[in-house]
DNA sequence: TACAAAACTGAGAATGGTTCTCAAATTTGA
DNA sequence: TCAAATTTGAGAACCATTCTCAGTTTTGTA
């Protein structure tokens, strides 16, 4: 026995798969939830959140001062890093080969390892740039 | 008159030059100050440490639940990505033309604009990877 | 089905970094 | 030297996150 399975788990993984475009804070989780009559205790989504995190399946970003969670999909996503819009929000996916030539690189040129999994680049996708130039 | 001259501002920022190479949080400002009997209010530091953040004097980290400031020297500080050890904790800088390098080539295959002040590679820095190996 | 051990939940308290408040001190131009 | 503008700092307030712990749920076993 080393863990069970129960229903907030599923309510919250649920939730965070129909929101996984934009990234949510707890308060907003726990806000929703409680809207859709799901109430979930504060602490415990603050806990399956964070474990969550440390086994991958979410990822984490700082902004103001707390922190927002977003559901990284599939095993697969844990293998390359991800390119965060700080304009629209989106969480963009980067090549798996690209990410690996990018850290190889890296790792040739200053012995340092990039982890995938805690490493996300912030700046502007395509969209946001082109409605931008347009604006 | 727009902006004052004042004591606590230069020791701040004669202390922040010294400690050019690691980032520190308000605390460690205040209680190394405070070593040196320079005491500085706390509220004077989140202050000042901010509104030189803004324009662009310091760096600043998410790190645990808190944040750390580090003093740009230079324009080119800003011109450059950071490759934070989270095993030492210290922060090192990217070669400026690999940067360049490396943005270009995401923004190339990608369409996306990696921004190089919020962007901080995370990873295990060489000389932690050989004493990992050691131990 | 019944039981007990292990794991999980959640309300509320505690923590701790950051911001706010405001009276006192400092800086500056005249 | 004076007064207005700005800055300082002690302490309160704020608020996201973590902790506590008694009660509940899940699960394997008999």
């Amino acid at each position: 026995m080393a863990e069970y399975k129960t229903r907030q788990k599923e309510i919250l993984l649920s939730y965070l798969s129909e929101t996984s475009e934009s990234p949510q804070s707890v308060d907003d989780i726990v806000r929703a939830l409680q809207a859709e009559g799901e109430s979930l205790g504060k602490s415990t989504v603050y806990r399956l959140v964070k474990k969550l995190c440390d086994e991958g399946a979410l990822k984490c970003f700082a902004e103001d001062k707390r922190f927002l969670y977003q559901l990284v999909n599939g095993e697969d996503c844990l293998h390359h890093l991800h390119l965060k819009c700080t304009t629209c929000g989106r969480l963009l996916h980067m090549d798996h080969e690209q990410s690996e030539r990018l850290i190889e690189n890296i790792y040739g040129e200053n012995g340092f390892a990039v982890s995938e999994e805690n490493t996300t680049l912030f700046g502007c996708c395509g969209d946001c740039a082109k409605k931008k130039r347009g604006a």
